[in-house]
DNA sequence: CTGTTAGCGCCTTCAT
DNA sequence: ATGAAGGCGCTAACAG
C-alpha cells in the first residue's frame, strides 16, 4: 500500500484535506469532534507527513549541518570530534531538527562548492563548523556567506559568531599549579596552529602569560610543537631532553600528547611526578588509564557543543545571536601534576 | 536577491524551462549550442536545484541514516562508533548521497516511532543499524520494516542484511597464539551480552571454541564480565586475581579493558607479558600508547563500514544484497602477549 | 530537438 | 468552523 497521503486521510475521516492539515499542525480551530475524527483517521491510515513537500512548502530543511574540516583520513574517531557531535544531538533532541554530518576534506573550490549547495539547495538551515584546525582563509569565506553558521572553538572578531573556552585561561592555570608547587623549568608542547586564533595558538599564548604571571622567564627552548598525537607527544619529551637542562615540568597542549609524554618519561625511568610533572589538556576517557592518572584541564566539550547548538537555532529562527560564547575551563588536578 | 529555479535560469538562456532540467540532470538530447548557453546562464544566476523539489519529485531523499543505539550518554564519542561514520562518509563520498545521524536513545514506542517517521516521511531511504548492543527483539522489529536498513555487527538469519567480523575467529586466534606460547590458565574478560548475536557472545564463543582447540578445558572461574570500560577491565583482574590458581594470561574483548587489565597488573607489580600475558580486541589508536603495546585482535571497521554503505545503496537501488558480509580479522602481535 | 502540460504533498490565502 | 484554489520547484510524460 502506498503511503497516505493528506488527502487519503480527508476522504476517510469524511473532512476536506486541510482540515486535517490544521490538526497535523496543531491549529486551533475546529470543533473537537472533527479533530477526534481526524486523529482516528491519521491512527487508522498511518499517516506521516511528507518531510520533502513540507520542506519545500515552508522552504525549511529542519536539518543542520555538522560540518568537520578534516585534511587527514581519520575524523569522527577523534573524541572531541565525537563528543561535539552528542552535544549537538542532546540539544537537537526535542527541538524538531536533524542533524547531518558533512566531512570538507580540503578548501579546494569543489569541496566548498559541496558545502555551499547544502545551504543553497535548502537541504540544511544552518551549519556548526568544527574549526579548530580551519585555515583562517577558509573561515573568512564561509562567514562571508549569507547563512546561518556557527563556529566551534574559533571566535573571531567580524566572523561568525561562535562558541569556544577559555583555553588561554586553562593553560595559565596549569602554569600556576605548577608553579605554586615549585616547578620552574615548565615545558610546554604545543599543537599546530594553522592560525593565531587557532585552539592551539590561544592555548600557547596561556603558556606564556601564565609564565608572565608567575614571574617566571620564556624559555624558547623549553617548547616544542607536536601535532596533537600521542605519538608526537613521545617525541616531544625526547626532544626536550636533548636541549640543555631538564625541565622540571610539561604542559601538553592535549591529553593524548600528555600520555605520550607520560610514556616516554617512564621509559627513560624517570619519575611522574617526581621527576617531571605532566598536565594535559582535554579530560578525555583515557586521562584517568595511565599511571599515574593525568592532571589536565577540562574541556567542557558538551556543554560547548549545546550552546553552539543553541545559538545555531537562534540564528536560523532570526533571533540574535550573541558573537562569541566562551565557557570556562577547570583544572582537575590527579596524580601527575 | 531571491535563489535562482528553473524558470530563471530558462528565462536568462531563452529556453524552456525543461530544456534546462535536462540539461541539469545530464539528459542527451538537446544541441551543445543551447546547452552551452543554459550552462552559462546557470553559472551567471549561480543555480543550485532545490532539493526539496526534487526529493519530492522522484520520492528520495538521497540520505541515509546512521542510527545509533545509545541508552547511554555517550556514543559518537566512543571509538567504534566515530570509526564506523569515518568509514560510511568515505564510501557516500563520490555517491550523490549525505548522511544523517540519529540517535535510538531507547526501545520505547516513541523513539522507534520517530525513527520509522525518518523512513515514512521520506527524509531517508535507508539506515546502518550500529546493532552492536542492540536487544534482539529491537533487531526483529526493525528487520521486519519494509525500509532498506542494514545491520553493523550483528548478522542474523531471517534478520536484515547486515556486515559484520570474524569475531569468534579472532578470539579463537588470540588463544591459539597464547596457548603456542605455553599459557595455560588463559582467563577472559568478556563483554556484556544482550543476545547470543552479539558481538560479545561471539567473541567469548571464540573463547570457547579456541580453548578446545588447543585442547585446553574451559573453566569458569577464568571467566569474568565486564562492560567493555577501561574501569571494568581493572576490576575484572581484581575479581580473577581472587579465584584460586591466578591466570597467566588474559584475553580482554575490548582494548579498553585489556589496557584496563594491563594498569591493574602494574599497579600490582606483575610483569606484563611475563607474569601475565594480555592480549584486546579492536586495536584502536590507544593500544600502542600502553607498555607494553597491546597485542590485540585487529578489528576492520573502516572496511565493514564501507561495505554497510555498499550494501544498503545496493538495496536502496533495489539489487540484492547478500545477507551477511563477514571480514576476516587478523592478530597484531606486539609486546603485552 | 524543444516546448507545453500535469502533477508530486503540502500550506496559505481567501471565501463561505 | 470548514471548503476551494493556488503555487512552492521540479521531473516525466507528451506534443510539436
Amino acid at each position: 500500500m502506498a503511503r497516505a497521503t493528506l488527502k487519503d486521510v480527508a476522504a476517510r475521516a469524511g473532512v476536506s484535506y486541510q482540515t486535517v492539515s490544521n490538526v497535523v499542525n496543531g491549529q486551533n480551530g475546529m470543533s473537537s469532534a472533527t479533530r477526534e475524527v481526524v486523529l482516528q483517521a491519521m491512527a487508522a491510515l498511518d499517516y506521516q507527513p511528507n518531510h520533502a513537500a513540507r520542506a519545500m512548502r515552508m522552504a525549511r530543511a529542519n536539518t543542520i549541518a555538522y560540518v568537520v574540516y578534516a585534511p587527514t583520513a581519520a575524523s569522527f574517531a577523534d573524541p572531541y570530534v565525537g563528543r561535539i557531535l552528542d552535544g549537538l544531538h542532546r540539544t537537537l533532541r526535542g527541538e524538531r531538527y536533524d542533524l547531518m554530518t558533512h566531512v570538507l576534506a580540503s578548501t579546494d573550490p569543489e569541496e566548498l562548492d559541496a558545502l555551499r549547495a547544502l545551504f543553497r539547495g535548502g537541504r540544511v538551515d544552518g551549519a556548526v563548523l568544527v574549526a579548530g584546525q580551519v585555515p583562517d582563509d577558509l573561515v573568512t569565506a564561509l562567514a562571508a556567506w549569507p547563512h546561518p553558521l556557527v563556529t566551534f572553538d574559533l571566535v573571531r572578531e567580524g566572523g561568525a559568531p561562535g562558541v569556544t573556552a577559555a583555553h588561554r585561561d586553562g593553560v595559565m592555570g596549569a602554569v600556576a599549579h605548577l608553579a605554586a608547587r615549585g616547578r620552574r623549568r615548565i615545558a610546554f608542547v604545543a599543537g599546530p596552529s594553522p592560525s593565531p586564533h587557532s585552539v592551539a595558538a590561544r592555548r600557547e599564548q596561556g603558556y606564556r602569560d601564565g609564565l608572565a604571571a608567575v614571574g617566571l622567564q620564556y624559555d624558547p627552548t623549553l617548547v616544542v610543537e607536536g601535532d596533537w598525537s600521542h605519538a608526537s607527544g613521545r617525541a616531544a619529551l625526547g626532544t626536550l631532553l636533548t636541549r640543555g637542562e631538564r625541565p622540571d615540568a610539561v604542559i601538553a597542549a592535549s591529553d593524548a600528547m600528555a600520555v605520550g609524554v607520560i610514556g616516554e618519561a617512564r621509559s627513560r625511568f624517570m619519575r611522574v611526578p617526581e621527576d617531571l610533572a605532566v598536565v594535559g589538556f582535554d579530560d578525555f576517557d583515557f586521562a584517568t588509564w595511565v599511571d599515574p592518572a593525568l592532571t589536565t584541564v577540562r574541556l567542557p566539550v558538551q556543554a560547548m557543543a549545546e550552546h553552539a547548538a543553541q545559538a545555531l537555532l537562534a540564528r536560523i529562527a532570526g533571533e540574535p545571536t550573541p558573537a562569541g560564547d566562551v565557557l570556562p575551563v577547570s583544572l582537575v588536578v590527579r596524580g601527575s601534576a
